[in-house]
DNA sequence: ATGGTCGAGCTTCGA
């Protein structure tokens, strides 16, 4: 069973290129980050034909999230519990039920930049971090598979990013995020990308401006946690990292890439 | 050398 995590900065902006992508990666699961369109907008119809039931958590111009299943899903939960003042789109989540195999949770991620840092909006940040965490502890109660998956917006770790330095000070790097981060890791989760090559470098984001890509200055933001339940059925994970490629894709080429590339875990 | 790039929807903001 094969779970996917892509932040698409636009569902309709590169659609083609999305569809070709699923095409050949052929996830059974897949969440779906900044899609930056209200539900109506959503083209659902083309994940239909593929055989996926579409969920969407929507939001006009700003975020977005999706979560696409090929298997029957129930239990839908739009948006992160714990601030009914919140009404930005950054969670969705649904039990996903396998014909053969043990259903699984799956959480689809769009935590908060955070930037400019400190300030308002990193508040907000380390607020749905926090959040996040009760939402991992209240999961874990139950003591079955699952897996938050999506753009942590999140460098864990210094090997995580090409120029530490740089990112001294930002909101993705600072000590307080990366502390909050292993928080959510240290109720008993695991990191699949990390489990798959402990020791690995893989980015999953190469800023658009500056030649990032060209250079591969590159940063790990994208990541999927998965319950106790869940790593023991772990088989790998992989990130696809020729999606970001300008001419990357077949039935998209021509088409720009998302500034992130797709990560997966493939569990028994 | 203080620039440079995207997307949505409107001439700016968020990333």
């Amino acid at each position: 069973m094969k779970i996917a995590s892509f932040n698409v900065n636009s569902i309709n902006a590169r659609l083609p290129r999305i569809l070709d992508w699923f095409d050949k990666a052929r996830p059974d699961v897949a969440v779906l980050q900044e899609i930056k369109c209200i539900d109506e907008k959503f083209p659902a119809l083309e994940f239909e034909d593929r055989g996926y039931n579409v969920e969407v958590h929507g939001q006009k111009t700003y975020n977005g999230v999706a979560l696409l299943s090929k298997y029957p899903v129930d239990d839908v939960m739009r948006g992160l519990p714990g601030d009914d003042e919140d009404d930005q789109s950054r969670y969705i989540e649904a039990l996903v039920m396998p014909k053969d195999a043990a259903p699984v949770r799956v959480g689809g991620i769009y935590l908060p930049n955070g930037n400019p840092a400190p300030g308002p909006k990193y508040d907000y940040k380390i607020g749905w971090m926090k959040r996040l965490k009760t939402r991992a502890q209240a999961l874990l109660l139950d003591e079955e598979a699952f897996v938050l998956a999506g753009d942590y917006n999140v460098i864990p770790q210094t090997e995580d990013v090409h120029d530490p330095k740089a990112w001294e000070g930002d909101a993705l790097y600072r000590p307080e995020t990366r502390a909050a981060f292993r928080e959510i890791l240290n109720l008993g989760l695991t990191d699949g990308l990390r489990q798959a090559d402990p020791h690995g470098v893989r980015y999953t984001f190469w800023d658009y401006q500056r030649g990032a890509w060209e250079k591969d200055n590159g940063i790990r933001i994208d990541h999927l946690l998965l319950s106790p339940q869940a790593a023991d059925r772990f088989k790998t994970a992989g990130v696809d990292r020729t999606e970001r490629s300008p001419s990357g894709g077949s039935a998209g080429s021509g088409v720009k890439p998302s500034d992130h590339v797709p990560v997966w875990v493939e569990l028994i």
